[in-house]
DNA sequence: AAGATAAGCAACCGCGGTCGG
DNA sequence: TCCGACCGCGGTTGCTTATCT
């Protein structure tokens, strides 16, 4: 019964590839495909386990790899998509074309969690140290949340779709993510999201909740930028001022909406925070979702 | 110039989900 | 239905290179 092991570990080669091995390891690849990772060491001759034979294809010498450093546009939405699916490496490069799980991962954990550590952020939150308390029971910070949560779920699907379809269909993969995004939204299961929104904004806030400061312009981008697709964390031209605004104008009315008692204010501000989402990263942070997206967004009624 | 330290990156390890026998 | 191998993923390690003192 069962599987003979997978490798014995015995006289297999460890540490780093060489030339040679690389080499076999692509011309096997390329004549054959890898087929099952672990018969392809035996077959192609190379002293390696298949897990190590996996690792080196998918990481290194895949033929789609892009090499070099990651252009701004990728740290950002690095950064964007991490404050939404956390440390879901793999979730995260099936949205940069030609990067790897562990290519952007050593890029968080050797540059961008830094950054957003010297900007005062927490990097496993994305929101800032000083505000953590309240900003945790914050009604932005909750909104923010449901929405990561569903957000995740479709990066997920997707995820999984762009892959598999990438085996049988050739075409551009950000069209088929903005049909695919769009007909997710406009389907029930975007409706409930935003039902859920609305019910979430009924729930009671604390009243520190609405003390709500913004340290900084970082500290603002911390709860906005990067969970709701916002730019600022990784703003480097002259649009910072005007973001920020953005974000303060964001938090006054998130404010407002938990000073006053009545839940209509609280659906309204759920609203806003949904309406800022597709308003305000859509023409450049979720550039992964496709270049016409105005089209899709506008036709659907989303703005 | 040499040693110490930091940064970057490739590769390994272990775990959990899935699937085959 | 169960057991165990396979696969993919995330965390971690360790080597190499760059920078600092």
């Amino acid at each position: 019964m069962g599987r003979t092991p997978c490798c014995d570990k015995k006289d297999l080669k460890k540490g780093p590839w060489t030339p040679e091995e690389d080499e076999i390891l692509v011309e096997y690849i390329r004549q054959n495909g890898h087929g099952s990772w672990r018969s392809l060491p035996k077959l192609a001759g190379l002293l390696r386990c298949g897990k190590s034979c996996r690792l080196r294809w998918t990481n290194y010498l895949r033929p789609d790899i892009k090499r070099g450093p990651f252009t701004p546009e990728e740290e950002k939405l690095v950064i964007q998509l991490h404050g939404i699916l956390g440390n879901r490496w793999a979730a995260i490069a099936a949205q940069l074309p030609g990067r790897t799980d562990n290519e952007i991962k050593n890029l968080w954990n050797t540059h961008l969690k830094k950054r957003l550590l010297c900007m005062g952020l927490d990097p496993h939150t994305h929101e800032p140290f000083l505000t953590r308390g309240p900003m945790t029971n914050s009604p932005a910070s909750t909104v923010t949340r449901h929405m990561a949560q569903w957000e995740s779920a479709r990066l997920e699907a997707e995820a999984r779709l762009s892959r598999e379809s990438n085996l049988f269909n050739p075409l551009p993969l950000q069209k088929a993510d903005a049909d695919h995004f769009l007909r997710l939204w406009n389907s029930e299961v975007g409706e409930s999201f935003r039902k859920i929104n609305l019910e979430m904004g009924r729930s009671p806030v604390s009243p520190a909740s609405s003390s709500v400061k913004c340290e900084s312009n970082s500290a603002i981008s911390a709860e906005m930028g990067p969970s709701l697709g916002g730019s600022a964390a990784v703003a480097n031209d002259g649009d910072e001022d005007k973001e920020c605004e953005t974000y303060k104008s964001y938090f006054q009315q998130m404010a407002a909406g938990t000073e006053s008692s009545g839940s209509s204010a609280l659906e309204d501000s759920s609203d806003t925070a949904l309406q800022l989402l597709l308003d305000f990263p859509i023409n450049n942070d979720i550039s992964f979702l496709g270049g016409d997206i105005d089209q899709y967004a506008s036709s659907s009624g989303l703005v």
